[in-house]
DNA sequence: ATATAAAGTTAGTTTAGTCTAACAAATATA
DNA sequence: TATATTTGTTAGACTAAACTAACTTTATAT
C-alpha cells in the first residue's frame, strides 16, 4: 500500500516525466518541495517497493508497475476534478487543489460511483485522459495548437502545464473544453494566433498560451 | 492542525465521553486498537495542545477547545454521510465507512458546498445531530422509544450505537428517519414493544433494538 | 585537462506514531 | 487488611518522513 507521501512522490515522478522521461533527483526535490537527501531516500524506498528503475548516480524511471499504481492516483485525480465541477458546481480553476486532497481516498466504491454518475467520462475538465482501472491510459494524441497551420480548424480538447491564470484567462474569454476554433492569422514577429471562435468573435493568443491547448484537428 | 491521528483520537474520546463523560486510558487504547502505552503518549501530547484535562491515574475529559476540534471533525464527518447517501445513492448502511476517510479532507470549501447542496442540514442519515461551523451542537433531546409509554406517539429522528445489523434490520422493516410510530403494546415478560406503523403494519421490536431509536414525541 | 560548479550521497538528528518489557499505582477481593 | 488484579507509566526501540552538514561524483567551462 502506498503512503499519502509516496503517493505524491510517483505523481511527482509521472509529471517530471511527461516533459523528460529521465528524472533527476534534484527535479524531484524541488518538485516535491524538500532536500535532495529526502528525495534521494524516498527513490530508494521507492526502488524496493519495485516503482522505480534507479541506479546511483544515474537518472531515474517508473517501472511498469509504478506507472500503473501513479496512473491509478491520476485516475482519482481527474475523477474527482469532473465531479466537483459538473456534480458540485466548483470552479473549472478551483477543482484541482481540492482534487490533489480527495486523491489520496482509499475507498474503491467512492470512485467508482463518481465515475458511474459521471458517465465513465476518458477525458477531465483540463481535458486530460483519464486512466483506466487497470491504470491504461487510451493515448488519444491531440495536437497542439501551435501544431495548425492559417485557415485551419479544431475543437479545445485539453490543456498542457494548466494553471489558475491560464485557466481564468481562457474562462474571461468563454473558451471551454469543446469550443472550435479557427486560425485566422498568425502573426510572424511574436508568433501570436488569431483565432476565430464560433460565436464569430475574433481573439488574439499569445504564443506561449497556444503551446497549452491542446487540440482535436478537424 | 490536528494530524489524522490526532483527530482520531479526538473523535475516540467523544464517542467514548457519549456513554460515560470520563474516559481512561484503557479504553480510549481499546477503541483506537492501540496498546497503552500510546494511547497514554498521545494523551500527553493532547494535553500539550490543550485538548484534554489529564492528571497522571486520573481519567481524561475533553476541554472546550478540544470539544469544538472534535466536533468539526464530526461535522464533516456527517455532512459526508449525507451527501454520500442523498447525492451519490450510497445506501444507508455503507455511508460511515466512506465518511470515516472523507472527514480528514482539509478543505473548507469542500465541506460548506456540501452542506449548501444538502440545504444546511441539522440531522445526519443516522439521526444524530450536525455541529455547526463554531462547532455547536444544538440539542435538540430526543428521547429514546422506550421513553414512550403505550399509546403514546413519535417520529424516528435518530439512532444511538447504530451499527450496520441495525441499519438493515430497519432497511427491512421500512423504517426510516421520519418514520412516525404508535406504541400499541408493551410485553410485560420481555419488555418488547409492538408498534404501529403509518401503513397500518404492526411490528414488534425487541427492547433492545427499542433503546437505539432516538424519537421525538408528537 | 584541470578547476570549479552542480548533482548526488552519506551520516547523523528530529518528530510522529507505534511497539514490548518491566515496573508502579489504584482498585478489588479473599 | 493483605494480596491479587487491573490500570497506568517509564524506558527503550522501531519506522516513515523530514532536515543539515559534509563529502563524493559527474558535468561544465575555461
Amino acid at each position: 500500500m502506498p503512503t499519502i507521501t509516496k503517493e505524491n512522490y510517483l505523481k511527482a515522478i509521472i509529471s517530471l516525466s511527461r516533459h523528460q522521461q529521465k528524472v533527476s533527483i534534484t527535479a524531484l526535490a524541488n518538485k516535491m518541495k524538500v532536500s535532495k537527501p529526502t528525495a534521494n531516500d524516498m527513490v530508494k524506498k521507492m526502488k524496493l517497493k519495485n516503482w522505480v528503475v534507479y541506479e546511483k548516480y544515474k537518472p531515474l524511471q517508473l517501472t511498469p508497475e509504478g506507472q500503473k499504481v501513479a496512473a491509478l492516483i491520476v485516475r482519482k485525480h481527474r475523477l474527482a476534478e469532473i465531479f466537483l465541477d459538473e456534480v458540485m458546481g466548483f470552479g473549472w480553476e478551483e477543482v484541482h487543489e481540492i482534487a490533489e486532497d480527495i486523491e489520496h481516498l482509499k475507498s474503491q466504491k467512492f470512485f467508482d460511483r463518481m465515475d458511474e454518475i459521471l458517465g465513465f467520462p476518458t477525458v477531465d475538465p483540463h481535458g486530460s485522459p483519464i486512466p483506466d482501472k487497470e491504470g491504461k491510459i487510451s493515448n488519444l494524441n491531440y495536437l497542439n495548437l501551435t501544431a495548425l497551420k492559417k485557415g485551419e480548424k479544431g475543437i479545445l480538447r485539453g490543456l498542457t502545464k494548466s494553471n489558475k491564470d491560464l485557466l481564468l484567462y481562457l474562462n474571461k474569454k468563454n473558451i471551454k473544453l469543446g469550443t472550435e476554433l479557427i486560425i485566422h492569422d498568425i502573426e510572424k514577429f511574436d508568433k501570436s494566433f488569431e483565432v476565430l471562435l464560433e460565436d464569430e468573435r475574433k481573439i488574439t493568443l499569445t504564443f506561449d498560451a497556444c503551446q497549452r491547448l491542446l487540440i482535436e484537428k478537424l
